[in-house]
DNA sequence: GTGAAAGCGCTAACAC
DNA sequence: GTGTTAGCGCTTTCAC
C-alpha cells in the first residue's frame, strides 16, 4: 500500500473535461452566479467524474475572505469550555464557517499565538476565557478584524463581549444564602483580575453587605484544581468552618466539595452548602447535585456568532457588549430557603418575589 | 468606535518601503532561505514598521501545503475527548501545524462534512471517534492526504490509527474481577459496531469464558447518557444484581454509578464493582474513584501526529496501526483482589504475575 | 545574494 | 449566459 500523493484537481480540468471556460466552472459552484442549468449540468457531471472540490484557499486569496474563524480556548478542564467549543462548532458549520482552533496559555494571554491567528487571515476571532492585550485589540481593529470576548471582558470596550449577568447572579446567589438563613460566608474566587471573577465577587460581596454581611472569608483557586484544593484546606482548616459558599465556578466548586466531604467529613447540604457558576455536566450529577448559576450556552454562542457576522459583513467594527441572563438553578448542595425556590420544567429555580 | 477595515499589508509594500524586490521579502520569512542578515535586517524592519505578517493563504496557495490538520471530534460529553483535543492542539502548535475543528455527527460518521475539511486542502486528517466510510478512506488515499483514525480503527487498513490495546486491557479488567472473586458480570457497552466497543467486549468476554465464565448479562448504553440510565436499570432491576460490571468507558460508567447509588441503593464497592476506560478527569474525583484503564492520551497523540507528519514528509501513504498499552489503575469503585494490585507513584495498578 | 517573471487555483470585472 | 483577462499575495525557478 504504497502510492505517490497527486495535484489536486483543479477548475480548469473540469472545464476542458466539460468542453466550457474555467470561469463557467467557478460559477457553478458560486451560488447565485449567472450561469445556464444547462452549463452547470455538465460542469458539475465533470466535476464528478474527475472528483472535483473548489480549492477554499484559493478562494480565499482573492475574496480576501477565509470564511475561517479563529478561537482560543485555554480551560478544557472546564467541561464549560468543551460544551462552548461544541456549540460554536456546530453553529459556524451551519454559517458555512469554520473553526481554527488555539488553545491559550494556562495565565489566559494570547499574545504568543496571535500571530499564527493573523496570518491565517481569520475573518473574525473568539477568545473564550482569554484576554486580549490592549496593543492587539487595536490591531485588530486596525485589520478590521472583529473580536468577541466570550466569558470575559474588558474595560476599553475595543472589543465585543458576551457574558451572562455576572453580577447580578452573584448577588442572587447571596440572597440565596441569606433566605436561607446562612451564618458564615465564605467566597472561593478564580483568577483575581479576570473580569468574570471580578464581577462575581463584587455582586457576592455587595449583596451580602446589604444585608449587613461583612464578615467573608475570600480565598482563591486561580481556576486550577491544586490551588482549589489548597484554598479549601485553608477554608475548613482555620477558624469556623462556613456554612455557605459561593466558588465562582463549577469546575472548582466540585472539587470543594470533595474536599469537603472526603478530607474533613463535612456534610453537605447539612453543614454547608455549596454554589457554583457555570452549571455545566457533573454539576448536575446526583452525586454532586451542585446548585449553580446556570450560563446558557446555546444562547451565548448565537449572541456571539451573531455579533461576529455582523462586523464581518458591514465591514464595520462597532463593538457591543451583550449580557445574557442566567439562571440559580437549585440542586441539592444548598440548604433551600423557605420561600423563593419555584419549580418550572422538572428543574428548581431560585426566583424571590422583590426583584432587585 | 467606527472604523472601515483595511486591506492587510503585503510583501510588496514591504519591499517598497525596504528598497528591495518583493522576493527579497519572501525570502527573509522563509527559514534557510538565501539572504543576506543586511537585507534580512533592512525587510524586517520595514515589516515591523507596516505590521506586516506573511499571508498563509497566499503561501498555502504555490506550496501545496496548508500547515492545516483538520480534526473531527464527535463525543465532547466524554472529557476524554476534550483532552484529547488540547494536546492535540498543543502539539500541533510546536510543529507550527493548525487544527481546523469539525464536529462529527452523533453517529460518528464524517461524510457530511468531508466536503469541507477537503475544501481547505488540509494536509492530513485526524478523526477522533468517528469512523470513514470506505469510500472516503479511498479518496484520502488517492488526494495523497493522510488520516490518522484516533480511538477507532477499521478493517481495510486504509487508513492508519491510534488506539490503546482494547483487547488485551479489557482482558485484564476480565482477570481483576475474577481475581477479587466475583460472582454475576455484566458489560454495559457502547456503540455496538464500534471498533472499541467490539475489542472491549471480545477481550473481556474471552477471558472470562477461559474461567468458565460464560453468563454475563451484556446491555449498550451506546457512548450517551440517557441510553446508558436505561441500561442500567434494566441492569438493576431484572434478575439478580450483577456485582462485576466493566462499562466500556468511563463516561457511562460514571452514569452506571450514579444510577446504581442513587436509584437502586447499591454500595460500591461493597456489592458492586464498577470498571470504566479511558481514566478521564472526573473517574479521579473521590465521589467516583472509578477504577479504569487508563489511556495515555499524550503518547496517543504524540504517536498520531508522528505517523501524520510521516506521511506529509514523505509524500507516501503507508498505513500503520499503532496500540500504544493502557494501565488498570485500581481506585476505590472495586473490590480488591488478594494479590496483583501494586503500588507505583502513588497509584494502584494491576499487574498480575502471570503475563498473558 | 538578488531581482524579474511565472504561476499556484480561483473570483470578478469586462466585453460580447 | 459565457469566455477572456487581470489579478489575489505569495514561493520559486531562473538569470545575473
Amino acid at each position: 500500500m504504497k502510492r505517490k500523493s497527486f495535484a489536486a484537481v483543479t477548475s480548469q480540468q473540469v472545464a476542458q473535461l466539460a468542453g466550457v471556460s474555467q470561469s463557467a466552472v467557478s460559477r457553478s459552484f458560486t451560488p447565485g452566479a449567472s450561469i445556464s442549468p444547462a452549463t452547470r449540468e455538465k460542469v458539475l457531471k465533470a466535476a464528478r467524474e474527475l472528483g472535483y472540490r473548489p480549492n477554499a484557499i484559493a478562494r480565499s486569496l482573492n475574496t480576501a475572505r477565509s470564511r475561517i474563524i479563529g478561537v482560543v480556548v485555554s480551560y478544557f478542564e472546564n467541561q464549560f469550555y468543551p460544551q462552548v467549543l461544541e456549540t460554536l462548532a456546530r453553529k459556524l458549520d451551519t454559517l458555512n464557517y469554520h473553526l481554527l482552533l488555539f488553545v491559550g496559555d494556562r495565565d489566559g494571554n494570547v499574545d504568543r499565538i496571535f500571530d499564527q491567528i493573523m496570518q491565517y487571515r481569520v475573518d473574525g476571532i473568539v477568545l473564550a476565557s482569554v484576554s486580549l492585550s490592549l496593543d492587539l485589540s487595536e490591531e485588530c481593529l486596525a485589520a478590521g478584524i472583529p473580536v468577541v470576548l466570550f466569558n470575559r471582558s474588558e474595560e476599553s470596550g475595543m472589543a465585543s463581549s458576551v457574558n451572562s449577568n455576572n453580577e447580578a447572579a452573584a448577588r442572587q446567589i447571596a440572597e440565596f444564602f441569606v433566605a436561607a438563613e446562612h451564618q458564615r460566608y465564605a467566597y472561593v474566587g478564580g483568577v483575581a483580575d479576570s473580569s468574570v471573577n471580578i464581577a462575581r465577587q463584587r455582586g457576592y460581596l455587595a449583596a451580602l453587605h446589604e444585608h449587613g454581611i461583612d464578615d467573608v472569608r475570600v480565598v482563591n483557586g486561580d481556576y486550577e484544581t491544586q490551588q482549589t484544593i489548597r484554598a479549601a484546606y485553608s477554608l475548613f482548616s482555620t477558624g469556623p468552618v462556613p456554612d455557605a459558599i459561593f466558588v465562582a465556578n463549577d469546575h472548582m466548586a466540585l472539587t470543594v466539595m470533595d474536599v469537603a466531604r472526603y478530607e474533613f467529613g463535612l456534610h453537605i447540604p447539612e453543614t454547608l452548602s455549596v454554589i457554583g457558576y457555570d452549571d455545566t455536566g457533573p454539576s448536575g450529577w446526583p452525586s454532586y447535585a451542585l446548585t449553580s448559576v446556570s450560563q446558557p450556552v446555546q444562547e451565548m454562542v448565537d449572541a456571539a456568532v451573531e455579533l461576529l457576522m455582523k462586523q464581518i459583513e458591514s465591514g464595520t467594527i462597532e463593538p457591543e457588549q451583550i449580557i445574557v441572563p442566567g439562571i440559580l438553578v437549585v440542586r441539592h448542595s444548598t440548604r433551600r430557603p423557605r420561600n423563593g425556590v419555584i419549580e418550572k420544567e422538572g428543574v428548581s429555580l431560585f426566583q424571590p418575589q422583590e426583584v432587585k
